[in-house]
DNA sequence: TCTGGGGTCCTAGGACCC
DNA sequence: TCTGGGGTCCTAGGACCC
């Protein structure tokens, strides 16, 4: 039999902090957001506490002093870096890999049983966490949904779960459907108003009904909870990503203009850089200022796009492009609190059309430039060099106050052993 | 004082056309 | 009494995910 399986990290920002902690092994642990603003990962013993995921940090405050939570800012550099250990070593193990989140990734398991599966998963679960060193669940089944319900579902117990057939019908009265994958505060209430509450529930009612209520969606998720696959698995990896967005909250709100232009600069840096990674060039600019989401300015926000006309990927034409968008709607009002840019349309680099009255030589020079700039911003950490003014830290940059070291992507960080 | 950032997909409604 | 109808394309916003 063919199963789709799903990989998760257990508490997986919490776990690659505790991975050079081992003194926080079984103490209590906390992942802040940007600027430090929610708890985005907990560890069990602060899910035990009752602290909700997402929370507000200073709501919960208190609590997390009382029983001596340790926090930390989230360090993306580090998580990535323990993801791409935990994929590389499941594409050595699996046939097939979809790496669906920093934490998470379907695969295909061909087994001659349910009694193997199960035995396969172990084998998996052991090798990453002996190799790798976080904790995972993993769960099979005929469909990514009910895949992604049995990871959840022994979690805390063998972190292993095959439900397939017999096993997951048994599991459908008692499956609440604001627990499925997909189904999300509003169409949990919808769900309930028709006085659908269960797995059971949706799966007794007519699909032509369902389909009238809930359209596509809700064909979709009741033919996957009957183990009629609708998602295959499809490697979903960044070069068929859509679009690249940098974005980011100020530690505090500003109306200065130089202030927004700052963080646009820095934005266009970032995901110029990213793009140019990805071997990718872009034709659509997105630039986006907010305020803070919560105050009577909130429907001041600005944003504004234009098309290129040629894709490029060239920091300086976007930066360019960038400030004219921000003039455009540039308000000194309002108290901007957020701000940042999206990209878009992409084509490939290699085979990108140039522009019909582009001058080559300079295309060439301007290739080389950048090169040069990637390769020493790659060399000695990010921004090191940047086009004018495009400062990482100042009036707009956000707090990261509790960040841990970049333990495994740069030298000066390494953690050290004594013998 | 203090509420993330980065994505994808679907839907409804308007504009336009014949 | 009786206001065409049906198709396509585009976009903004919503919902959801991690």
């Amino acid at each position: 039999m063919k199963l789709i399986g799903l990989l998760d990290c257990n508490n997986f920002f919490v776990s690659c902090e505790r991975l050079f902690r081992p003194d926080l092994h079984d103490r209590p642990v906390a992942v802040l957001s940007g600027n430090d603003g929610c708890i985005v990962a907990r560890s069990n013993e602060v899910k035990d506490l009752g602290v909700p995921m997402g929370v507000p940090h200073f709501k919960v405050k208190d609590v997390l002093s009382e029983a001596a939570v340790t926090c930390f800012s989230s360090n993306f550099t580090l998580y990535r870096d323990v993801s791409s250990r935990v994929m590389s070593t499941l594409r050595e193990l699996v046939p097939e890999v979809e790496t669906y989140s920093i934490d998470e990734a379907f695969f295909v398991l061909n087994v001659p049983n349910e009694e193997a599966a199960v035995e396969q998963l172990r084998h998996i679960k052991q090798t990453i966490e002996q190799r790798v060193g976080v904790p995972v669940s993993l769960g099979a089944a005929t469909s990514k949904t009910i895949a992604k319900y049995a990871s959840e579902k022994e979690k805390r117990g063998s972190g292993v779960c095959v439900l397939v057939g017999k096993e997951w019908q048994k599991e459908t009265g008692t499956t609440q459907l604001s627990q499925v994958w997909g189904i999300g505060a509003r169409l949990s209430e919808r769900l309930r108003e028709h006085n659908l509450h269960t797995v059971a529930d949706l799966l007794a009612a007519d699909r032509t009904r369902v389909a009238k209520l809930f359209g596509l969606g809700g064909c979709r998720l009741f033919d996957e909870l009957s183990e009629q696959p609708v998602y295959r698995l499809g490697e979903r990896n960044r070069q068929t990503q859509k679009s690249i967005m940098s974005t980011r909250s100020f530690k505090t709100a500003s109306t200065k203009k130089s202030v927004v232009a700052d963080a646009i600069s820095y934005h266009v840096h970032h995901a110029a850089a990213e793009l140019r990674e990805l071997g990718l060039q872009c034709r659509y600019l997105q630039v986006l200022a907010r305020p803070n989401h919560y105050s009577d300015w909130t429907l001041r926000q600005g944003s504004a796009e234009c098309t290129l006309p040629a894709p490029i990927s060239d920091t300086r034409v976007l930066l360019t492009h960038a400030h004219e968008l921000l003039d455009s709607f540039f308000d000194a009002e309002v108290p901007y609190k957020k701000a940042g840019v999206v990209l878009g349309w992409f084509s490939d680099a290699d085979i990108a059309q140039p522009d019909l009255f582009g001058e080559s030589v300079e295309a060439a020079t301007a290739e080389r430039v950048l090169d040069v700039f990637d390769a020493i911003n790659q060399k000695y950490g990010r921004e090191v060099i940047t086009f004018g003014r495009a400062v990482s830290a100042g009036a707009w940059a956000p707090a990261r106050e509790l960040l841990s070291p970049r333990y495994t992507t740069n030298w000066l960080e390494l953690p050290s052993v004594k013998a």
